[in-house]
DNA sequence: ATTAACAATTAATTTTTATTTATGGTAAAC
DNA sequence: GTTTACCATAAATAAAAATTAATTGTTAAT
């Protein structure tokens, strides 16, 4: 047999009040209540915790010492109700964050000032492609991703909350660009830079050179956008990349863009979370603020 | 509403298992009554504490910070739970002791054994007098007392542990001392030292003068034994006194003891506690010690 | 010598809480 | 598309805790 919670309780009341009536009454319980549950406490430790010395209750060695125990485990408990209230504010709690590559061109920005505004909040950003955000979400191992490319998946709530302009980009002395402006079509015998395997951006290229009709020549598959921009940089070939990617490339010269018809291609950046996450008061929070921080962040560097 | 142990306990082991049917199992529980519990422990808390994502059971934050707290708890638990097993067993607990003022020249020799044999064991000793002791006693401040002379009092259980040999003492160069033996009458014309009220040594030398119809001359009342040492070798008169309480003085010969019929006085030294106290296994072990010890400590420096 | 204060205990009863049994629903696995 | 594994829920039942009321015993105070 075990001792409960309760039984502590009483147990300190009575140390309290040295008077297991008036204990009782401080309990809203009657006096027979209590006897019986300190008999329980005393018989369950096989121990005495009170003793009647000269008519007066004093507490044995061992009911001292519960008694201290009982202090420290409601220290533990009232830190513990203090968490669960600061989590519910929204004031405390982690946010874990998967979120494909390009967005790490933005996403410190706003995990920064949302940072700013919730202190004791512990943010981490994890930076990989589409396919492990989707993966990290059905493992509930991030509470949150960021992605352009959203899945077709029930279980999965997403929610748009950036533009993100996707152009063909290529090396600013390319011979078509002289031609102005092209369709998609044009492209293609152009060699074309591919992400790996699993990246967004990667499918929707596919996808709009397939319905161009395009048979891609592969020139490259890089593993990152920096690489890609490199490539393009070192006139590899053309690739189809997010423009908010190389504001500084594009300023310099570096990179050029085509103008195409039907493009660039308005995606957009979106949250997702898993259906039936449970949705703390942190996340609602950051997911409000990030819908709203479009605004604010407008005339921001990056755009 | 309030949580129980036994729910943290049901919510520990579905963390465990990630899997409520298996946790019923491992509780000898069924399936039903941890879901119930668990449900509970969610709304006392009024926070999710598991979540099902890709059908997996995985804890929220609440949750896991809950099993942080309940492993903390345990550990609570369990160390009390060590500490009340060390003190059944004697090896652990406090001894607080009040002892009359002539303990001091034997009982350090004691405790300093009895430390040895139980090093855990937190002794505190008190010296004052007997007045003191059975206030102390009585108060439940300290759990056992030494006297020679014990009260009359059903509530305090009292036990013979040592000789203590009481002797008229005076300066060596004393006339009577050349009468020998002598009786007590003989004594009525001295000066007499006397202890304070409350000893235990005045209390008994009051009942001896008085038996011989002796109406003594006070010439000093002394607080301390020593002080009436010192008064006796400073020739201000004569006192009863504990023989084991001057072996130096008289094998230096500052100080002679009265040949006198009937004396030395056969009193003994006791050991008391209250009868309603709880004795704990270290105060068992101690007064069997030191009942037992009597033995290896007759040969000692002091006897 | 009474009385007052306090706690332990008993027995009968009520209230509350915990558990079981039975059933239905929902994914994932085959 | 059927089965399997799991969990939630409802209703019934069992167990535990508390109350009421009465009684005893003890000690301290009057």
């Amino acid at each position: 047999m075990r001792y409960t919670l309760h039984q502590l309780n009483i147990f300190s009341a009575v140390a309290r009040y040295k008077n297991i009536t008036k204990a009782a009454q401080s309990l809203n319980m009657t006096q027979p209540a209590v006897s019986i549950q300190l008999k329980q406490l005393q018989e369950s430790l096989d121990i005495p915790l009170i003793e009647f010395i000269s008519n007066k209750l004093t507490l044995t060695e061992a009911g001292e010492e519960l008694l201290e125990m009982h202090k420290k485990l409601i220290d533990l408990t009232d830190s513990y109700d203090q968490f669960i209230s600061e989590m519910k504010g929204g004031l405390r709690g982690s946010l874990k964050i998967s979120a494909a590559s390009t967005a790490k061109y933005f996403l410190p920005y706003y995990l920064g000032k949302f940072q700013k505004k919730f202190p004791q909040v512990k943010i981490s950003l994890k930076i990989t492609n589409r396919d492990e955000v989707l993966h990290h979400l059905h493992m509930n191992e991030y509470q949150i991703g960021i992605l352009t490319q959203i899945p077709q998946d029930q279980s999965i709530i997403s929610e748009p909350f950036l533009e993100n302009p996707l152009v063909f980009a290529c090396h600013p002395e390319h011979s078509l660009l002289k031609k102005s402006p092209i369709t998609i079509k044009d492209l293609k015998d152009e060699a074309f830079i591919f992400r790996e395997k699993g990246s967004g951006t990667r499918m929707i290229m596919e996808k709009i050179l397939h319905d161009s009709g395009i048979k891609p020549k592969i020139a490259m598959e890089l593993y990152t956008n920096e690489a890609v921009k490199q490539a393009i940089m070192a006139d590899i070939g053309v690739s189809l990349i997010s423009k908010i990617s190389m504001p500084s490339e594009l300023k310099l010269g570096l990179i050029a863009c085509f103008d195409t018809i039907k493009l660039p291609i308005q995606t957009y950046w979106h949250t997702l979370h898993k259906k039936d996450k449970v949705v703390t008061s942190t996340i609602r929070n950051f997911l409000q603020f990030i819908k709203v921080g479009r605004h604010t962040v407008k005339n921001s560097h990056f755009q």
